[in-house]
RNA sequence: GGGCGAUUAGCUCAGUUGGCCAGAGCGCAUCCCUUACAAGGAUGAUGUCACAGGUUCGAGCCCUGUAUCGCCCA
């Protein structure tokens, strides 16, 4: 049959129809109760904020290649897909392209809703829209990708089902203590008017001033001069601070300032925070440098000035709108200024009310100085505008509990607790046929006695980031998760001013909550429970449903009441909405990631999925979300579900451009996988980025537009598209050599190993068996780039430029050669699987039509209809052979001598050379038999070869080990003579090196004796080379 | 300010407990459209392993310091 493989491989014309022959046989299904040991990868959802890119395409890669693996080593595997809401960045994205469009956006969506007409249901419909289109386009790249998640569970954090586990959640640690409403100074971003989490705040250096602004003091005696980097907060400052150990700290003890503008009298207070001026231009603390010895004090407006106040008892006056705008209507009432001039400052914003007031400080004589200063100042990851320290009410999840945090710290490993590494260490199993014990997350250590079983079994590689991971909870402080977004899930807490507790069952009991189309249970069941934090509720009792109610002082001395049911039934809910006021807040987006691994699978209830799949094996994953969502399902899990989330976790590189930069739409250094699929083809792209991958922190992608689309693309990808290439047409010449000869029975083949087989078959099943352990190894160890690299050498390196083209001569005359092509280029095919899963599919595809089973003896390859099903091949120690590597290597000498010589006379490929050889006995003795494999590697014909043959006159020579090759008819004396002399001083050089080394009597003495004895075997044969080239030097003469 | 990483060929990067006269791909040079592959083959050139000290018989690798770049945390 001849093969109807094109001459190069189209990745455009292959991809779909092997996507289709994967959905036609739901290949990527999994279901938890098929056998296998458990396997199981969660994807970090993307946002639906934008389509997929570069650092996206790594990150389902790698993913992908796991599962992939997994799957054929018979685990039962699962690739759990989905996508996230992403709260913030996706309203703020939302918000801005319907101001672009002129549409209306956010604001004018808020008017409607504060005037009664769905404001907010109208905008979350516009969020939806975005989100499906930009879901569809996700799922649509991860498709393109060759991505073999069970697309039948496709989850999103929002979805019905997602949405449960967050009321459950929330209810839980609600229930527990662990979530609590705080007035605190929050990051408050002005743009998107949110509260933010720590880490969603971005440091960022940025040129601002010192201001030294002077307060006289109230009894007129002079003024104290107060440095600030935001004047305008002096509208909020409700004390003056200084050292006690101040030299003038005597002297205006118990004196007050009477703040300009306002016209607040404020005390001078002492406190030992605040730094003493040192203004030398030497000092190391730049502080001190800057520091006037008096600090304003805004408790409102800065975190060191809202524990000072809290400490010294101070008001807290809030000066500023959400907006960021100057406001008397938020906490700053307009009797408190009245006297002053404040009034102008109302509105402006507060970039424009700090040049406000330092003018006003300069007009009246009251600015002492503006000093340049170069500080880092936080601002919006998404807004990217400066955030602002906001006091507000917020929800905390109290993470700083040692049931959380505590428990995070207590499942990473500890190093000191084994230094081991994890996997494959053992000699004598590294070999392919144990395989099975290779598996990632085999070698973690148990945990110490009397731990929790999951104490010390989490694992990150690169292990360096197990510090971030650790350094994160041991300084963690509580977690903010109320958003003032739309775009969310809606926080489940009503509250009240009025105790609705007594009233409950009575007002259930009306007819218009018990006249449902359906029985209520709670009529018969429902309960509410007032609790304290912490204390633990009695067991449910069948059907029960309990509302959680706890109470919390205001200021006015009154009482709200908060009520925080457990999920979710309409009629309850619904008495709630009528009867109270939900918080109009929704949750932090990575509260509902936190609980990905669990609520994908159906968390709360205890299903079959989690049993199986919880935890889950590996989380692949970039080192930026190691705080933001590492941490939080780690914690989350434990708490929950008493496991780990994940038992290793990988964390990749990020990609760059070629200049160092991240890839971003502003810079419009981004590329879309997409693109590298029509240019490359998505193997190539895959395999690149797996090449590419190494326990690095960065790499680089030098980017450049297509000519043709006009499109981002990167020349890195060749590597992977040639790679393609080769295999491709690797595959399509043995292909048309697995026909057999006429009359030659491909059935009857069934080698007797060793005795039947020629050389360069027993050395490249040597070299099959350590590639298929080799890349094994790495697999197991997340060692993405030499898994890549060691397939890629042994494909294009051993197996096509060396075996293919040794058995061109023979192949189609001997069966057991074409066994033996056939087991390579089955194993091959399985090994590049993961990587590379479109064409080795298509390949697995054509080679089948050919050759149905090709195991052979030590290679245990069972037929399969899919490569994706395929099992991972096994490839036994027994055909490891260092006697026929040697063998070849011996070939490989010869042939690479010959052909140099060749080159240096540039003898035309095409011309048959006659060689000749001089050679101790026992040397021609083993290179006899290899006598053909040479000749038609290097295009020459064979003449003697013995100890006493004579260099013809007209003969090159060369010289590889013991043997003298002659190659006849080239002689050129000039050619000959320079590359000797060359040649000879390279040698000469060699043996003064290694002389050198051996005259030194600390390096006999302490070095390892077989290297000494090697050192020596070296200058040995170097002061032979060198005898033979001075002889062949002179014979030229 | 604290922590982590990087610095190796023109470019992008390997180099796993020190044994290396330092490797790969791309690029470069010469030759070859030889019936698998020109997205290919053969051959070749190319490095003060950032810098300065130190440990060692031996350092790209270990130690100390310096410089530059990047990231994370304050």
């Amino acid at each position: 049959m001849t093969t109807e493989l094109p001459p190069k491989y189209a990745p455009a014309e292959v991809e779909p129809h092997i996507a289709q022959r994967w959905a036609d046989a739901r290949a990527f299904a999994a279901d938890p109760t098929s056998g296998g040991a458990p396997y199981c990868i969660v994807i970090p959802p993307p946002n639906v904020t934008a389509a997929l890119h570069l650092g996206h395409a790594l990150n389902n890669t790698l993913q992908d290649i796991l599962i992939r693996y997994h799957r054929m080593l018979g685990d039962n595997t699962l690739w759990m897909p989905g996508t996230d809401h992403a709260g913030i960045a996706t309203q703020t994205v939302v918000d801005k392209r319907l101001q672009s469009e002129g549409k209306p956006a956010l604001k004018e969506h808020k008017k409607l809703e504060d005037s009664g007409q769905n404001g907010r249901e109208k905008f979350i419909a516009l969020v939806q829209a975005w989100k499906d289109e930009y879901e569809q386009r996700i799922l649509g790249q991860l498709k393109a990708m060759g991505c073999s998640c069970d697309w039948q569970r496709t989850r999103f954090t929002m979805d019905d089902t997602c949405a449960k586990a967050v009321r459950e959640a929330f209810f839980r640690l609600f229930k527990d203590g662990l979530i609590y409403r705080g007035k605190r100074l929050v990051n408050w971003d002005p743009a998107t008017q949110t509260a933010l989490a720590d880490d969603e705040v971005e440091m960022e250096e940025i040129d601002g001033h010192f201001y030294y602004l002077k307060y006289p003091l109230e009894d007129g005696s002079g003024t104290v001069t107060v440095a600030t980097t935001r004047p305008e907060t002096m509208l909020g400052d409700t004390a003056v601070a200084m050292n006690p150990k101040d030299p003038r700290a005597p002297g205006l003890r118990g004196k007050k300032v009477r703040l300009p503008i306002v016209n607040r009298v404020v005390p001078i207070i002492e406190d030992e925070y605040v730094v003493l001026p040192n203004p030398a231009p030497g000092s190391g603390d730049e502080k001190a440098r800057y520091s006037s010895g008096f600090l304003k004090v805004t408790p409102a407006h800065d975190p060191n000035d809202y524990e000072l106040g809290r400490k010294h008892n101070l008001p807290t006056i809030n000066i500023m709108a959400p907006d960021g705008t100057i406001s008397d209507q938020h906490g700053w009432p307009p009797e408190d200024f009245k006297g002053g001039d404040a009034e102008f400052l109302l509105g402006l914003d507060r970039f424009e009310a700090r040049k406000a007031v330092v003018e006003w400080f300069r007009s009246n004589n009251l600015l002492e100085e503006v000093k340049p200063y170069r500080h880092t100042v936080g601002h919006s990851y998404r807004s990217h505008v400066p955030v602002e320290p906001y006091l507000s009410d917020q929800w905390y999840v109290k993470v700083t509990d040692d049931r959380l945090a505590g428990a995070a710290l207590r499942a990473l490993e500890t190093p000191n607790a084994h230094g081991l590494p994890s996997v494959g260490t053992h000699a004598q199993e590294s070999m392919g046929v144990q395989y099975s014990n290779h598996k990632a997350g085999d070698g973690i250590p148990g945990p110490a006695a009397g731990a929790a079983p999951w104490e010390g079994t989490l694992r990150f590689t690169p292990e360096r980031y197990a510090n971030t991971f650790r350094g994160w909870h041991e300084n963690i402080r509580d977690w903010c998760i109320s958003r003032q977004l739309w775009w969310g899930h809606r926080i489940p807490v009503w509250k009240s001013k009025i105790d609705l507790l007594t009233e409950f069952n009575h007002v259930l009991k009306r007819p218009e909550y018990t006249d449902t189309r359906r029985p209520n249970p709670y009529l018969i069941n429902f309960r509410t429970r007032k609790i304290r934090f912490g204390n633990p509720l009695p067991e449910l009792q069948q059907g029960e449903v309990i509302i959680l109610h706890t109470v919390r002082p205001l200021p006015d001395g009154g009482i709200e009441h908060y009520y925080c049911p457990q999920a979710g039934d309409n009629t309850l809910e619904q008495f709630l909405d009528e009867n109270a006021v939900r918080d109009p807040d929704v949750l932090d987006t990575w509260f509902s990631s936190a609980l990905w691994p669990i609520s994908t699978m159906g968390w709360p209830n205890e299903t079959t999925e989690l049993k199986t799949w919880n935890p889950s094996n590996v989380l692949c994953t970039a080192r930026e979300i190691i705080t933001l969502w590492v941490s939080r399902m780690v914690m989350f899990n434990l708490y929950f579900r008493g496991c780990l989330p994940f038992t290793d976790v990988f964390i990749h590189a990020m990609i760059q451009d070629g200049e160092g930069r991240k890839m971003s739409k502003s810079l419009g250094n981004g590329v879309d996988p997409i693109d590298i699929i029509h240019t490359h083809g998505s193997d190539a792209m895959r395999y690149t980025l797996t090449a590419m991958t190494t326990h690095t922190q960065d790499v680089r992608m030098p980017v450049e537009k297509d000519a043709a689309t006009g499109r981002n693309t990167s020349p890195r990808f060749d590597l992977g598209r040639n790679f393609a290439n080769k295999l491709w047409n690797a595959v399509r010449f043995a292909l048309s050599h697995l026909t057999p000869a006429d009359g030659d029975d491909r059935r009857g083949d069934t080698p007797a190993l060793t005795s039947a087989l020629s050389l360069p078959d027993k050395w490249v099943l040597s070299r099959l068996a350590h590639t298929a352990d080799a890349a094994t190894m790495a697999l197991n160890q997340f060692q993405f780039s030499v898994y890549a690299q060691t397939l890629y050498d042994f494909v294009w390196r051993d197996f096509c430029d060396w075996y293919l083209e040794a058995i061109k001569p023979t192949v189609k005359q001997s069966p057991a050669q074409r066994r033996v092509l056939a087991a390579c280029l089955d194993v091959i095919l399985r090994l590049l699987h993961p990587v590379m899963p479109f064409i080795t599919e298509q390949l697995w595809e054509a080679l089948g039509h050919s050759s149905a089973d090709r195991s052979i003896p030590g290679v245990a390859i069972p037929p399969s209809e899919l490569c994706i099903k395929a099992a991972w091949p096994r490839v036994e120690v027994s055909l490891l052979n260092e006697e026929a590597e040697r063998e070849f290597e011996m070939v490989q000498g010869f042939v690479g001598a010959i052909r140099e010589v060749r080159t240096t006379y540039k003898v035309p490929p095409r011309q048959k050379v006659e060689m000749s050889a001089k050679a101790p006995p026992h040397l021609a003795q083993r290179a006899l038999p290899h006598r053909d494999l040479v000749e038609s590697l290097t295009n020459t014909i064979g003449r003697e070869i013995g100890p006493k043959v004579e260099k013809p006159a007209d003969a090159a020579a060369t010289l590889v080990g013991d043997m003298e090759i002659y190659l006849h008819g080239l002689i050129d004396a000039d050619e000959e003579r320079a590359r000797l002399t060359k040649r000879i001083a390279d040698v000469e050089k060699s043996i003064a090196a290694l002389n050198g080394r051996l005259s030194n009597k600390a390096y006999i003495d302490k070095a390892p004796a077989h290297l000494v004895q090697q050192t020596r075997d070296q200058l040995v044969s170097a002061e032979k080379e060198l005898e033979t080239l001075n002889g062949q030097m002179s014979a030229l003469k």
